[in-house]
RNA sequence: GGCCUCGUAGCUCAGUUGUAUAGAGCAUCAGAUUCCGGUUCUGAGUGUCGCGGGUUAGAGUCCCGCCGAGGUCACCA
């Protein structure tokens, strides 16, 4: 049941907020005069959730459905004579409503009256963000965490999801009325940087982004290659060496694993950066520099944005504070060896690691220091960590945990668990050099774009070479980000380097071509002097698809609402897509331009342009630009 | 082994809080439009919705069991 929210529309006007309670919702409306009609037919009240209205299968007359099921018990009649009664009871109680019905079987179809779809479209109209809820001081203040790059290599296709999925729910929740602290918290502490680091002194000879031209990110991730390439040569040489002396194979693997000179002196490293070394830090300041630099290139490509970057170096410390804290309450327990744990057993989990025993923290003591200095500053209400299902039972433990130290929002925090990206021989392995690299792949798509469209641009007068380039690139992202956006966040998916993402049926530039195309029309309209401001004509007899057209659109209030309590982005690009098919359609059946009758004109005018709204704002909501023309 | 997630057409995926004959795209074949724009539209065919029970007037959807895939259970992050 979708019933509109019209209180606190700050941008309404009064009397904008009449009009709409006028059509407040054909839905609405239908559904109080049931309940009206069970009544006053079999005597009855009966609660509003037992209407169920949904949309009429095109293969039948109608535009709404009752279910007229749930009320057999009530009427003790058969379902047809069920239905019959309250269709009876509708046309002759909401006449300027429900016009005409049918019966099919326990289907009672309602053939809605013109005059309230064209109100419909009308009202669509005026709201330029149709569909979005207002945002107010009041508002729930959403904090949601994304991106969470290491910085020992560059971003791949996995943290694409990620960031697209990030950066996605945030704008659909801030378009369900929330306000949204979008954070980013950088791993930039920790073995891994030591080793790229120690590679570089080892094999760098003061190599810098400058003198390779290659991007910071992906220098570091060399070196961190190296390491691992010079690593493996070490535990293998040192394992042989093992063996020959007598020791079991798996046994000496494991202890060439430990004694690897190489290792070591990246241990030592750590420990010196955690002394505050100033060499050491140093070289770790330069070198992550290279790094942010390289990142923010990619994030801008993708378009993506943070409010406030949080940096484990800062935070890991933070946290013991909040352990001992913990510990002090009785909440944790010290072992003899001085390592701190947590004991979850009692909800049914195992006991947790939360201080070594020399003192140092990990990953969870991180987590739970940078909670705590979230929450000194922004007074959050909740709290939505955008990371991979691989960690689930991390966050479970951590939202026990949080809610143990006092964090109101820890018990419901918000893991929005994403699937993995597969690819068609499995999960990507860096070893196996089967990583598929961000900025590859975004310069891959917007070269597909900018090739499959190079004899179209030609069409399209007076472009010059940036403006199509502007074009491929809003293009090649869009198809890219709808690629990964359409599909349900939590499920794994699967992509195909060998096979360029396509850019027809399912994809996000057949939208943005949809798009374009009813741009097209309306600038052609306004040449010819025509606009679509004012009030809309009612008298005018509307074509079946142009109902449902209206109807759709209608649906993109649900279809918010829907993403927003699911955390579910995907809805809105299915969403997107249902739309422009049922444009498309009518696009093909109907002429907008050359309509002799005006108001016809006027009309459809009208609904393309409320059209192209919707398109732009629900891809925006996934970070999917539109292009003007392409 | 414990816990979590997933299993829908040849492939990639939809399927709102249960409801009519389970849908799209890609690919294949046939047609329409050639115009407001050439990434458009229409039609054709494939399904044991993993398997088996249960709840219900009604189950792809909820519950239980099994099978299969993945993840996780580190003094890694």
């Amino acid at each position: 049941m979708v019933v509109k929210k019209i209180k606190n529309r700050t941008f309404a006007s009064a009397k904008k907020q009449k009009q709409e309670l006028s059509i407040m919702s054909i839905e609405k409306k239908i559904t109080e005069a049931v309940l009206a009609g069970v009544e006053k037919l079999y005597g009855q009240t009966v609660p509003e959730k037992m209407v169920q209205l949904q949309e009429t299968r095109p293969e039948f007359e109608g535009n709404l459905t009752l279910v007229v099921f749930p009320f057999l018990k009530i009427s003790r009649k058969k379902p047809e004579d069920t239905a019959q009664d309250l269709g009876q009871y509708l046309v002759e109680a909401v006449p300027e409503v429900v016009s005409r019905f049918s019966v099919v079987k326990g289907f009672l179809n309602l053939v809605v009256a013109p005059a309230q779809w064209v109100a419909m479209l009308q009202d669509i109209c005026q709201q330029e963000k149709f569909g979005f809820q207002p945002i107010t001081d009041k508002s729930p203040l959403v904090m949601i965490e994304y991106s969470s790059p290491n910085t020992n290599k560059p971003l791949h296709l996995g943290h694409v999801r990620n960031n697209l999925l990030g950066w996605a729910l945030a704008n659909v929740m801030e378009a369900n009325g929330n306000r949204v602290v979008k954070t980013n918290i950088v791993n930039d502490r920790g073995i891994h940087i030591c080793k790229s680091m120690l590679a570089w002194l080892k094999y760098g000879n003061g190599e810098t982004p400058e003198t390779s031209g290659m991007k910071g990110d992906h220098l570091i991730g060399k070196y961190y290659v190296a390491f691992d390439q010079h690593y493996r040569a070490e535990v293998k040489q040192l394992a042989a060496q093992y063996t020959a002396e007598g020791m079991g194979e798996e046994e000496a693997t494991e202890k060439a694993k430990q004694e690897a000179p190489l290792i070591k002196e990246a241990h030592d490293m750590l420990v010196k950066w955690e002394q505050n070394d100033p060499e050491v830090r140093a070289l770790w300041s330069r070198m992550n520099d290279w790094v942010y630099a390289g990142f923010d290139e990619t994030y801008k490509a993708l378009g993506v944005a943070f409010d406030k970057i949080y940096y484990e170096s800062n935070t890991y410390l933070e946290g013991k504070d909040k352990v001992e804290e913990g510990l002090q309450k009785g909440f944790f327990y010290r072992r003899p060896d001085g390592s701190v744990w947590a004991d979850l057993t009692q909800e049914g989990l195992d006991e947790k690691l939360l201080l070594r025993s020399d003192g140092t923290s990990v990953y969870m003591t991180q987590d739970i220091g940078t909670a705590k200095l979230r929450f000194q500053d922004f007074p959050i209400d909740k709290m939505i960590y955008v990371v991979g299902n691989e960690q689930n039972y991390h966050f479970q433990v951590l939202s026990i945990l949080l809610d143990k130290l006092g964090f109101k929002w820890g018990k419901d925090l918000v893991h929005f668990s994403y699937g993995m990206v597969e690819l068609p021989n499995g999960k990507m392995k860096s070893r196996e050099g089967t990583v598929v690299d961000a900025d590859d792949l975004i310069a891959a798509m917007i070269g597909d774009a900018r090739e499959m469209s190079a004899d179209k641009m030609k069409k399209l007068d007076g472009l010059t070479e940036e403006e199509a380039g502007e074009i491929a690139r809003i293009v090649g992202l869009g198809a890219l980000k709808y690629f990964i956006l359409k599909v349900d966040a939590r499920k794994n998916m699967l992509f195909n380097p060998e096979e360029s993402i396509d850019f027809n049926g399912n994809t996000g530039p057949f939208i943005q071509y949809t798009y374009a195309r009813i741009r097209s029309i309306l600038r052609k309209a306004a040449a010819e002097g025509i606009t679509v401001s004012g009030t809309l004509p009612t008298d005018v007899e509307l074509a079946d698809k142009e109902i449902s057209l209206i109807q759709h659109l209608n649906g993109f209030t649900a279809a918010i609402r829907q993403a927003g309590m699911d955390y579910n982005p995907s809805c809105i690009a299915n969403y997107c897509y249902e739309l422009v098919k049922e444009y498309n359609q009518f696009y093909h059946d109907f002429s907008v331009l050359k309509e002799e009758d005006e108001k016809k004109k006027v009309l459809r005018l009208a609904l393309s342009e409320a059209v192209s709204k919707v398109i732009k704002n629900g891809l925006g909501l996934l970070g999917i630009e539109v292009p003007e023309r392409m």
